[in-house]
DNA sequence: CTGATATTTCAGTCATTATTGAAAATTCAA
DNA sequence: TTGAATTTTCAATAATGACTGAAATATCAG
């Protein structure tokens, strides 16, 4: 009864969807289809388990693990009398996004900004780089703000940021979202989750 | 007095960064180096131009730019009595943002969804799939919700956008952009930009 | 039309990245 | 300590994706 056996059709096409998701998003295909296999698994996996399912070499399950564990997506377990690591994915959704978000912003981001604060240093010497500082000054900013934006929407409990997002399609209904914040004086009472957005 | 020998150093790193920026990010190289060369240029360029500055084989640029084209991220002039085709990235940084993100969620986020939906639909048929399905509707109602509320966003005027996300560092100051809507009969007069974010 | 100029295509080559098996290293129960 | 079980590393190979030059196609002034 091995586990690839036990992969039914539906989980199949998610996980082949997810390889090639993750290779058009600069994550190897591999690593896509260990964590999609892994979300969707209703319990925690070891690498044997993993490499079975999805006819990987064992290294190769090894390495995808260790790339996944680095981006923190993952969780290690271990179980009672078995020495063998097993893997799962954090089990709210927005968490993994938010993690994802986070490691991309700290190793892709922050480095550009970085670059681009650099570059607005120096002193142009001509009206070519005059003009090339300018539009590095205007992505340094919009960077800047996207990231100070989703700053404050990260540190909002995922209730509530789900909830900010989920409100409704207009922003005067986003916006309206004051009122059952500020119009109480305690958080939550009285609000009742909005079923129409979900 | 080639292009290339008048790209400033400022310059040389910017299209570097972006080359390496655009292969994390599922882009070629390439591709992403034409399109900083563009984006910091201060004239509309040709082909030849860009193989010349970058040192790249004209059919190599040839081929990027039609990709650039069909993410709709480069902008076609004519010169007068020039019969070659020149490029330019759009003006706005927003407006670039804007139509990066729409694109990616056409080609990739729209399938994904669909993909999901179509997994919803199945009968699950034991415990393992009717996990695996509960944990695909969370993925398809996030995703969903990230869109509804890009979206809305997107929907605003780019000022406005830009207002909205750089107003500060807390909900409450970006809550409070509704009275700043709401508490006039107009829409933007006695709205002074606020300083403190830009 | 014609031919000079400009662009695109594409098969072949090159470069990079992914994957593997075997060997080394690590871990832990006995 | 062992040594069996497990994980990791790494050099070699395979697969994929990028890049090129040459040839084909398209464009347009005359």
């Amino acid at each position: 009864m091995s586990i690839s056996d036990q992969i039914p059709s539906l989980n199949r096409e998610f996980i082949a969807h997810f390889g090639e998701m993750g290779s058009k998003w600069g994550i190897n295909r591999t690593v896509g289809q260990i964590y999609a296999l892994l979300y969707v698994s209703p319990q925690a996996l070891n690498a044997d388990e993993i490499a079975e399912a999805l006819a990987f070499s064992r290294s190769n399950v090894s390495m995808g693990l260790k790339e996944l564990q680095a981006w923190r997506l993952v969780r290690l377990r271990h179980q009672a009398g078995d020495r063998r690591e097993y893997f799962e994915a954090p089990a709210d959704v927005w968490e993994i996004f938010r993690v994802l978000a986070e490691e991309r912003r700290r190793r892709e981001i922050e480095p550009t900004l970085s670059m681009l604060r650099t570059a607005l240093l120096e002193t142009p010497s001509n009206d070519a780089e005059r003009h090339a500082q300018q539009r590095m000054r205007e992505m340094h900013d919009l960077i800047d703000r996207l990231m100070t934006w989703f700053d404050d929407v990260q540190k909002l409990a995922p209730e509530t940021a789900m909830q900010l997002m989920g409100m409704g399609s207009t922003v005067t209904k986003v916006l309206e979202f004051k009122d059952r914040l500020t119009g109480r004086s305690n958080k939550q009472t009285g609000v009742s989750p909005n079923r129409d957005a979900l």
